[in-house]
DNA sequence: GTTGAGCGTT
């Protein structure tokens, strides 16, 4: 039967996996069961969801008793269609048990030569198959390392010629002692014990555009003094 | 609520 990531795999001696792909979404494994099921003795099907949302990846591994009855379901299911989509049959690459592989379902027929590397796919972490969309594909995508060409970098060579006052350093202010000081820290001796080490609510920084500054252009006004010459 | 090349679970 199909085990929905409730239990481990029920039984894997000798037994031949085929994957599944191009899927529909919404595609079960009780739904390629009697497809599978027909052409031999299916011992389980499996399909990876994601644990996040629980969604079908949309791929599917189907594990046969023999080697001759998956090949033939391969096929007779690859190519055939469900759900609108294609199915595409092949052999599992990757077992997830190594161990099993080694001697048991090495009846590719046109996968014959795969051996450029799987026991370096060893190692995964979830967070890699996160990116099958994002590294999908990148044949124009480049990176942007020419930008620096037409980046319009304005060098400010005359610090000293012009007021200092055109910094155009908002990050950093000069004088900002006073809330150095005010800003103290209480007390960094959080040696045993964390007052919230599982508190992440609180921005670290809180200081959004603060409207300190009425004229960005110039701290200066030009006419601070009021008008007096009406009044004599 | 999306997606579409690929490779799997207690």
């Amino acid at each position: 039967m199909s085990h929905f990531g409730r239990s481990g795999p029920p039984d894997i001696a000798g037994t031949h996996s085929l994957l599944v792909l191009n899927i529909s979404f919404r595609t079960t494994a009780d739904d390629l069961m009697p497809l599978f099921d027909r052409y031999g003795k299916v011992v389980d099907i499996f399909i990876p969801r994601d644990r996040r949302k629980g969604t079908s990846r949309g791929f599917a591994f189907v594990r046969y008793k023999y080697e001759d009855e998956a090949e033939k379901a391969i096929k007779r299911v690859d190519g055939k269609s469900l759900d609108g989509r294609d199915l595409v049959v092949q052999w599992a690459k990757y077992g997830r048990n190594e161990d099993e592989w080694g001697g048991g379902g090495r009846g590719r027929d046109r996968d014959r030569d795969d051996d450029r590397g799987r026991d370096r796919r060893r190692e995964r972490d979830y967070d890699d198959r996160d990116r099958r969309r994002s590294r999908s594909r990148t044949p124009p995508r480049r990176r942007r390392a020419r930008s620096d060409s037409e980046s319009p970098v304005r060098r400010r060579a005359r610090s000293d010629s012009r007021s200092p006052v055109r910094r155009r350093s908002p990050s950093r202010s000069p004088a900002r002692k006073r809330s150095e000081s005010r800003s103290a820290s209480p007390a960094p001796r959080r040696a045993t014990r964390s007052p919230s080490p599982r508190k992440r609510s609180l921005s670290p920084r809180k200081s959004p555009p603060p409207a300190r500054s009425v004229s960005p252009k110039r701290s200066v006004s030009p006419k601070k003094s009021p008008v007096k010459s009406d009044e004599d």
